[in-house]
RNA sequence: GGCCCAGUAGUUCAGUUGGUUAGAACGCUAGCCUGUCACGCUAGAGGUCGACGGUUCGAGCCCGUUCUGGGUCGCCA
């Protein structure tokens, strides 16, 4: 039978006691972590949020007490009271370790069913059945402490953009769907029956109305929903830093960026992040790292060899360079032992899998390099290319021919996947800037272009008057944070002139009527005044999971969805009655054919 | 939607070439134990081998389908 707390007031959590509280009366309440019952002498593990208190009854306890404290077992919710002593034999791998609390009053608050896992840390248990007992898996200190330290992320968030004159507004979640981008999450209308709204994408055009309004600099910890696929790094819902600024350039953005950044790892981490932030233009990156997003804490970086290439007879590098393509490669040190010629066979299977048509490679095993397009080349033309690769004994050398978005990005996936393999990449919180992403993205489909970025992005001053003309060469004022390899942060200053936003509408396709039905009511409020504005949203879930070490997204929410969107604690989504619909006005009419 | 990986006690795993009663560790239950902290010792309970179908004298193992979960590509302005 249960007890209640009554009567008793708790002193401290149980990881707060130290040696500086022997002798004092204490009252603590938690969950029992551990229970050793030798006989006439037990001692209890008393767990909560911030560590763990050794309990004790010996031959002075009651024995009634010896008796209670006998019955428990793991997960019991316990309340006890005694005085915190020295303990005759410490454990130094715990906070608490000096002292333990001798009990004159234990009550059990609850009782607990065997849970069907170990809450403990380094626990093996499959995700699915941890997921299903979310709140038991959240017991456990590793991802309890994720938790926390995302508590401590937006409240150092918080505080930086306030003290730096950012005002806190909330945007609303039930909107308006915009059809660009990404799948909207609906919620139907029961006044406005066959009506939607949208949960929203980001504030993207909220923010900007904001600023339109004289807000002049806002922040807001936003909820955001895509209905998209998921990946160990993308959830359905996600919250952002979302910030936006009026009567400002690229540069202001960039900086309250980089200042958010230095204190936050300052307090959150302790942590000293060399300031500014490195910066590369999107060009560089992708000729460099062949990404948007490079992971900068180790280099291979690739290195063009279309020149060489063109002088072999080596009829795929030929094709490549002939229809405009290139061939470029990338240097694994010291890789030779750990690609045999299985390993690259495999190695080629997994690019063809993300578009390249094969890889070629040199491996450098033996007193000569073994290549795989060895019959094509000249002793002359193999020493030329070692040269110009800087290949040494014992590397692998892996080349990719194809048309010059193929080959980059290619190598780009590719430098990443070996290098994990490599074990190659150091610890580091290595930040980067990247800047002048192309405005357009060619569209092999329509043979149009798309904007790369929402339309209201804009482009560099010196590149607009070749919207028209020469629409691949023009770039925008948008920047990205990338932090080793993740892209953290997306923004850019955005268009306020209605001529150019015109002209951009126009330049993407929208005639005057879709532009004005689809972004009337933010184009019609740029009329009105609207300063020069430009923001940044920074993906709070990535940002935490990268501080706090986790592989996956799900490690830094506290109930997360699952590969296929739905969440298997609670079985979200589920079906609604008959009743529910009708009110909704939605008629159900069988199933829709795969 | 495509491809890849996994599924055997509550949990993590082992299970030989297809062979008769499917094992271990942890956890759990009971008993013993005065300094444990991965407590120790003794005993015990616990299994539709994800599901369905097939091959076979015989399937945890081979084949097919399917379900569940993960990763990834597409997708994510």
């Amino acid at each position: 039978m249960a007890e209640t707390i009554k009567g008793m007031k708790r002193t401290g959590y149980c990881g707060s006691f130290t040696a500086s509280d022997i002798g004092k009366e204490a009252v603590v309440f938690g969950w029992v972590a551990k229970q050793r019952d030798k006989g006439s002498l037990i001692f209890i593990d008393l767990r909560d949020r911030t560590g763990i208190v050794q309990l004790v009854f010996d031959e002075n306890t009651d024995k009634n007490i010896l008796e209670t404290a006998a019955k428990c077992r793991s997960e019991f919710v316990l309340a006890a009271a005694g005085t915190v002593r020295e303990r005759s034999a410490k454990n130094p791998d715990i906070a608490t370790g000096d002292v333990e609390i001798f009990v004159t009053e234990l009550r059990i608050l609850n009782a607990a069913i065997t849970p069907p896992f170990e809450i403990v840390d380094g626990c093996k248990t499959a995700e699915e059945i941890r997921l299903k007992h979310r709140y038991l898996d959240l017991r456990r200190p590793e991802l309890m402490n994720k938790i926390l330290l995302r508590h401590n992320v937006m409240q150092a968030t918080r505080e930086y953009f306030s003290d730096n004159g950012f005002i806190e507004i909330d945007t609303p979640m039930m909107i308006r769907s915009t059809p660009e981008g990404a799948r909207d999450y609906v919620i139907p209308s029961r006044v406005h029956k066959g009506s939607f709204y949208a949960l929203p994408q980001s504030p993207q055009m909220y923010k900007q109305l904001l600023m339109v309004s004289g807000f002049d600099r806002y922040f807001q910890l936003a909820r955001c929903f895509r209905d998209e696929d998921l990946r160990a790094d993308r959830q359905p819902e996600f919250t952002q830093i979302d910030i936006e600024m009026s009567f400002v350039e690229m540069e202001d953005v960039l900086s309250i960026g980089e200042g958010y950044v230095k204190r936050l790892f300052k307090n959150v981490m302790d942590t000293d992040i060399p300031m500014p932030l490195p910066r590369l233009t999107y060009k560089d990156a992708m000729e460099r790292f062949g990404s948007d997003k490079p992971d900068t804490r180790f280099g291979m970086e690739i290195i063009n060899l279309s020149e060489l290439a063109a002088g072999t007879d080596f009829p795929v590098f030929k094709n490549a360079l002939e229809e405009g393509g290139s061939v470029r490669a990338i240097v694994a040190e010291n890789a030779a032992a750990v690609y045999s010629r299985k390993e690259l066979d495999k190695l080629t299977e997994y690019v063809r899998g993300i578009g390249a048509k094969g890889l070629a490679w040199v491996r450098w095993a033996e007193e000569k390099p073994a290549c795989s397009f060895g019959k094509f080349m000249s002793e002359e033309q193999m020493d030329a290319l070692i040269a110009a690769t800087g290949a040494k004994k014992g590397d692998v050398v892996l080349i990719v021919a194809d048309k010059n978005s193929t080959v980059l990005s290619v190598l780009g996936s590719l430098r990443n996947t070996v290098a994990k393999r490599l074990e190659i990449i150091p610890e580091g919180w290595n930040f980067l800037w990247i800047t002048e992403f192309p405005f357009f993205e060619y569209n092999e489909e329509t043979g149009g272009y798309d904007a790369m970025h929402h339309p209201f992005t804009s482009p560099m001053d010196e590149c607009i008057p070749y919207l028209d003309s020469d629409p691949a060469s023009v770039r925008a004022k948008a920047y990205d944070l990338v932090l080793n390899g993740v892209e953290l942060s997306s923004g850019s200053i955005r268009i306020t002139d209605p001529e150019l936003q015109a002209k951009m509408f126009s330049a993407l396709g929208f005639s005057d009527e879709e532009a004005e039905e689809k972004f009337g009511f933010l184009t019609g409020a740029f009329r009105y005044g609207a300063p020069p504005h430009g923001g940044l949203g920074i993906g709070l879930d990535r940002l935490v999971m990268l501080m706090s070490g986790a592989e996956s997204l799900r490690d830094v929410l506290a109930f997360p969805k699952i590969k296929d969107a739905s969440e298997v604690m609670t079985q979200a989504p589920a079906e609604i009655d008959a009743v529910q619909l009708a009110d909704l006005g939605i008629t159900v009419t069988g199933t829709v054919d795969k």
